[in-house]
DNA sequence: GGCTTGTGTCACTAACCGGTGATAGTTAAC
DNA sequence: GTTAACTATCACCGGTTAGTGACACAAGCC
């Protein structure tokens, strides 16, 4: 019978700031950022909120932190899946990649409640994320683009920006409430819908 | 010298109550919904908190008082200017409602501050809010087009969700941070090139 | 053995939150 | 003038917040 038994943790610096991070995100991606605070984090982790200040100074600090962490998982999650086939046109890759973004950012809650807090309030953590994940998603374009031609005669990165910016719109409705004017976003017909109309989008403007 | 005399204010309900609901929209404008509560309301109108209570039965009701008051305000603000002449085709017509849209959005930050709220936690405030302003545009769309052609083989419904959600993303990114992507969103140049992009995006969805 | 350093917990403060009951002051009806 | 209804304020409650200082315990070093 260990249940009386304070149930004794080896002390390891490494493990509990991990450990305290990972229940940050958590709490974030489930909750959102209202009520996301030093007392909520420290409760959820299951030690004391002083680690929190000795760790990371604070909630700044953290949401440094996890900044860094999602930025650096975003970097090696945005690519191609391995040996399709390149893209034809600047239109078709343009397509793909907006809905592949569509489809990464539905799946991500964490990355959601990132993005809605970025537009609610300036903070720390979401100018360092807005800033990463911008420089993340030209770099996949780079990529993706290799050596198409990009189309004359028209603003490419304020057509490509609106794009991204109906698809982030649209994924933040759709988890916050299921649904953006007439769609319905709560199940994935509405979803098959929304990714046919984004290619369609995507070709009508490079057309 | 009345600098000692309490201000000895004329005991009215209705003024009190116009002064509360306006505290609460100008404070919400301002400083958005963290820390918007009857703490702070109470404070900014220069009344005591449980007048919140009496007039509006608490927060839920001073919520839903603002809702309808915005939805009022906006079922009237969504108009073409008179004389202007009527569109001549539905790109046309489309891309007119979209720069309007874009225009009213970006110059309420009431509105603005509810659209983030919306996408950021589930409130009777945002879904009121939300409801209204899907009948309001629909219904502008619809007395728009009068009786202009809608274009066949399309999911014009879709295409122009797609549209007014880049529109949302834009205007709340631009009042939050600045700045969307590679675009500058702080000075009128910027929206400029929004403008047109959006009008030629219209174009080109319709074409 | 003793001692230092690192790890984790506890207890406490001051400030704020939403919400309520009692009370004072004003107005209006009678 | 008296009384009743309305308007507004105050003082307090329990609960939560961020942040801090003091303490207990463990591990390793000498």
């Amino acid at each position: 019978m260990d249940s009386e038994a304070p149930a004794k943790r080896p002390r390891n610096a490494a493990n509990t700031r991990a450990a305290i991070l990972a229940a940050a995100k958590a709490l974030l991606a489930e909750r959102g950022f209202a009520g996301w605070g030093v007392n909520a984090i420290a409760r959820a982790a299951g030690y004391d909120k002083q680690l929190i200040y000795r760790y990371f100074g604070g909630m700044d600090g953290l949401a440094e932190a996890i900044a860094e962490d999602v930025s650096a998982w975003m970097q090696t999650a945005l690519v191609r899946p391995d040996h399709s086939a390149p893209p034809a046109s600047y239109a078709e890759m343009m397509a793909r990649v907006a809905v592949a973004l569509l489809d990464a950012l539905r799946s991500d809650p964490l990355a959601q409640k990132i993005l809605a807090w970025e537009l609610s309030a300036p903070s720390k953590l979401a100018t360092a994320f807005s800033e990463a994940r911008g420089k993340a998603l030209s770099g996949w374009i780079a990529r993706e683009r290799g050596t198409l031609q990009r189309p004359a005669g028209i603003d490419a990165p304020m057509l490509n920006a609106l794009l991204i910016a109906a698809i982030q719109q649209l994924v933040l409705s759709g988890a916050a409430s299921g649904r953006f004017l007439g769609l319905d976003l709560r199940d994935d017909a509405g979803w098959d819908r929304v990714r046919s109309g984004v290619a369609g989008l995507t070709r009508a403007m490079y057309r």
